[in-house]
DNA sequence: AGAAAAACGTAGACCGATCTACACAAAGAC
DNA sequence: GTCTTTGTGTAGATCGGTCTACGTTTTTCT
């Protein structure tokens, strides 16, 4: 086995230059008291030793330019598009992004969470997490925040979501005008939901648009959670439904658990959209397969996700003031809706 | 604001117990040397005090317990199904994954991968890395690292890979079996592809497997990438083929290219399977939703995540003998392969 | 009982940066 | 020509752990 590499460290380039380490410090951090000469000598040293500061290192005491995202479900394709803007926007300003995923339950997410923050990144952007809300204000009140998917309003942190109140309106609008009455929702009913989830508020939009054209009646609430798993189920319970008492359209919360019983309904027999209607919510890539082609709201991830990193970056730099963003959603129709059958 | 909350160092912990923070440090590492008396008394102050070590101190000398999952493409699912392996084994042992998402390009995949090394990963895991193999042995040679997807030999670095000359074989020999002659190969062309890799390798099947059939006059890459874009790309340019000079079947190479033909196949009107065959590699969750229904191969992902995991670990441990693992690959044949019309 | 070995604790250097306090020199003010 | 002010660079503490070297006590072995 040949002998490892050893890599320069501040105190080789200071040598090297023949200046003090933490004049290379100041070169490094663009500090004030650096002439032109000693700068360029310096930066020589520093390529010339194919120098790079330890990250790791610098993070002991300043920044550890480094941003956590911290999410529940990697296989949620919206979830990676965020990931994507919040990248592109942290890299433009020399930030690292870290993503670090949590198996389910609030337990995990919570040592997640705490491994971040004991690796002293300099903020953590959470995409949907769960738990009440004092957990995150807590948390807020640690290090820099910003959280993606609930609503505000919150003290200790900022927050990016869908205008899920709209969302769930334009969803309902679209399926009345083709002239459903009979439209169900695939409810996340996680434990301890809290006013400000995307589940509370699109499911709270969905009972306001129904009664706003008079279909109170027919406010129903399958429960589950915003997974595939459980979009199965609920197509499952669904398809054991008599004929009668089934929705003639469904409002699937999210597309991936409106995929799930979309899959589960397929194979009972159950015509989409023949039999059925399904909107999903997120406009995930499977949504656009066209042997699919899952209607549903576009919230624009990419978009989110850079305003989120902003934000944090923002507040890194010392903002306290929190603020809270919501983003219009937009309705795309493709070929899971349609007029009911009778 | 109010004041953030001071976190307990080990010097408190110390003081608290009235030990030497060295004593402290002993009973964190399970380090040899620790009375049971002493180890009770500092772990009650540990637990008083709600005292978690600082990972990133840590790391300065000692290991950071975080390992570093590298991904090109977050929204390439199977890719997050490893990582899901990977995270199920590490967290056992006590490590933290992050994972890392480079833009498109060798730069960017260098720059992440120093940024994992700057922040003191204790291993990498690089799922799906280009460049060359000599990069990739030189980056051995300073850190362990395990690559997934990638064949071996290597001598710096371990590999865990699906057995691909196996996998194209099962594809080929499946449409054969159907009646196809004609089969194409959606022929990852990158540029610098490098022996080892799986789209070097996964098309050294085919023409392998085509040449066994006696079909070597059939033989045909189609060239283009691995991504949905590439994938729309090249079924744009088999529809624009005459009939005749159309493949009936196509290796896809990998599902999310596979899916991206069939969208822009579908969209020219040529129907699947009826006009053409596709079949996928890599099994993702979109391939098994009923209306596409994708044939394709099953790697057993979270399996190779967690193989990963455990050799890259052990290699942490201290192993230096490299290890190479080939995932034997199991066809699951589904509703887009049907014997040929004409 | 005396010597050797094992068990237990501690002091203090160390990892590689940042950052405060200060020394010194050059420039500007009066 | 002294007195400030401004610019430039350094010494050394510091962050929160790890780890080596060593001293002291206890146990084990003849």
């Amino acid at each position: 086995m040949t002998e490892q590499l050893k890599r320069a460290t501040i105190s080789d380039v200071a040598e090297h230059a023949g200046v003090s380490r933490a004049a290379v410090s100041k070169v490094l951090r663009n500090a004030y008291g650096v002439s032109p000469a000693m700068r360029s000598k310096v930066e020589e040293s520093m390529t010339l030793l194919n120098y790079r500061p330890l990250a790791l290192a610098r993070g002991m005491r300043g920044n550890s330019y480094t941003l956590g995202v911290f999410l529940v479900d990697l296989s949620n394709t919206f979830f990676s598009v965020l990931a994507e803007g919040i990248r592109d926007v942290a890299e433009e300003l020399g930030y690292q992004v870290l993503i670090g995923q949590a198996r389910q339950g609030l337990d995990a997410q919570k040592k997640l969470i705490e491994a971040m923050v004991d690796r002293r990144m300099d903020g953590l952007v959470l995409i949907a997490p769960f738990g009440p809300n004092e957990e995150l204000e807590k948390l807020g009140r640690t290090i820099p925040v910003v959280v993606l998917g609930r609503h505000g309003p919150a003290q200790y942190f900022d927050t990016v979501a869908s205008d899920d109140i709209a969302g769930s309106a334009l969803i309902v609008d679209h399926l009345v005008s083709l002239g459903h009455e009979r439209i169900s929702m695939l409810a996340n009913t996680q434990p301890a939901s809290e006013p400000g989830m995307p589940q509370t508020v699109r499911r709270h939009g969905y009972d306001l648009a129904m009664e706003k054209h008079g279909l109170s009646q027919w406010i129903d609430h399958v429960p589950g959670r915003w997974g595939t798993e459980s979009g199965l189920e609920a197509g499952r319970s669904l398809a054991a439904r008599t004929p009668a008492q089934r929705p003639t359209a469904l409002h699937g919360g999210a597309d991936v658990a409106a995929l799930g019983a979309y899959t589960t309904l397929f194979e009972a027999g159950i015509h989409i959209p023949d039999d059925m209607s399904i909107v999903g919510y997120d406009n995930i890539p499977a949504a656009g397969l066209p042997p699919i082609g899952l209607t549903t709201v576009d919230q624009s991830g990419v978009q989110m996700g850079r305003q989120a990193a902003e934000l944090l970056l923002s507040r890194i730099e010392g903002r306290t003031a929190s603020e809270h963003l919501l983003v219009p959603p937009r309705l795309i129709v493709r070929k899971t809706s349609a007029p009911p059958r009778r």
